[in-house]
DNA sequence: TGAAAATGACTGACCAGTCAGTCACAATAC
DNA sequence: GTATTGTGACTGACTGGTCAGTCATTTTCA
């Protein structure tokens, strides 16, 4: 493993712990087993630095979205899609990684508008594409009312931003149950979608 | 205005835009009009300052949720409270207020995990409780098929959390009108949870 | 041997928290 | 009514510590 990727492992989990402003270089530059002179050689500032760290560790959310693209594909889209979009993405939210970095986001937005930006166009973007494709194929062949949510794909990926977030915040306090909590709210939403039982 | 809250106010501001490590105590005083020395007669450190600034900032949030009792009280629980319910939050979410205070609480969470208890208690429990008193006397009366979500009120409180995070990050790139968007949730929603809706 | 990589002591800016001193006003004395 | 004394809220210069970023020196390696 090169001494820039030790930097930025080491720097990931102590800006995700901390903050930027909480984060002592000497520290990354510890932890990741080299000089503080070393960082600097790698990376221009502390900024830089985090930039780097965000982007980083936003590939392996974008690798598993990616991946979700191949599931199903070619097979009938409907209920039984969005129950598989939200299962293969609870086993990714139960590791942890996504919620950490998304607290970060969060909690940086407003110091780094860049890395909202990035933010939504390496996951919210595709996870709503993903999402209209599934509400769109499901409305073709009348398994999905989809007028309705059409506009509003986010809709769908609220249970997720609460999930990630009530694990990193709630958990202790009162536990949920990612997994059947997605398979819950997918019931209500598929079943909500379906023009059976459309009202007057 | 007494000089305390002259303090929290302005601490408030910049404590949400900045964060608690990059808040500068003479900046607060600077803004709140007083001496760096008088802001540590009324709070012993810029932690106690942070803490109450919190619960302070919490104050209107709760009063806004004890409002929302009142609405409907004694009138029928069904597909149109959940309706009001989301109405009358949206009003408030576009006001920016909780948005502000819902990110500042998301970032410094890791390091005051109190502050995520008070949140809980004081904003997600009784936001939980209204609606399973509507999901609950909506079962009774047959309009809901609460059974599913029963153990999972918070699948309603997830476009909440939604809209308020993405008005905060993500209004610039892609504007979401909040009030559709949670008006378009109530209907997927109350339309999966009602048995007329129900499949084999 | 010499260039490139790595080091870590050092610097200067920054900031939480302190505390000796000020002063507007209240209480008391005459 | 006026002078004297007392009070404590308020001030802001100061201290001690921290940390991003630098660079002269050392180490590595081809």
């Amino acid at each position: 493993m090169t001494k820039q990727q030790r930097i930025l492992d080491a720097a990931i989990d102590i800006f995700t712990t901390r903050g930027f402003a909480d984060t002592r270089i000497d520290e990354v530059a510890e932890r990741a087993g080299v000089a503080k002179g070393t960082v600097y050689l790698h990376f221009d500032s502390k900024e830089a630095l985090f930039q780097a760290v965000v982007d980083n560790a936003l590939a392996p959310i974008r690798t598993a979205l990616e991946l979700m693209d191949g599931v199903g594909h070619g097979d009938p889209v409907n209920a039984e899609s969005l129950h598989r979009f939200y299962q293969s993405i609870s086993g990714f939210i139960e590791t942890g990684v996504p919620g950490a970095i998304m607290r970060l986001v969060i909690a940086e937005s407003g110091r780094f508008p860049a890395i909202a930006e990035t933010y939504y166009k390496t996951i919210i973007e595709p996870g709503l594409g993903h999402l209209t494709d599934i509400l769109d194929k499901g409305s073709k062949d009348g398994t999905f009312n989809g007028a309705l949510i059409r506009d509003h794909p986010m809709a769908l990926i609220a249970p997720v931003l609460l999930a990630v977030l009530w694990r990193e915040m709630f958990q202790e306090i009162r536990p949920l149950d990612t997994q059947k909590f997605l398979q819950v709210f997918a019931d209500m939403a598929s079943q909500g979608l379906n023009p059976q039982g459309s009202r007057p």
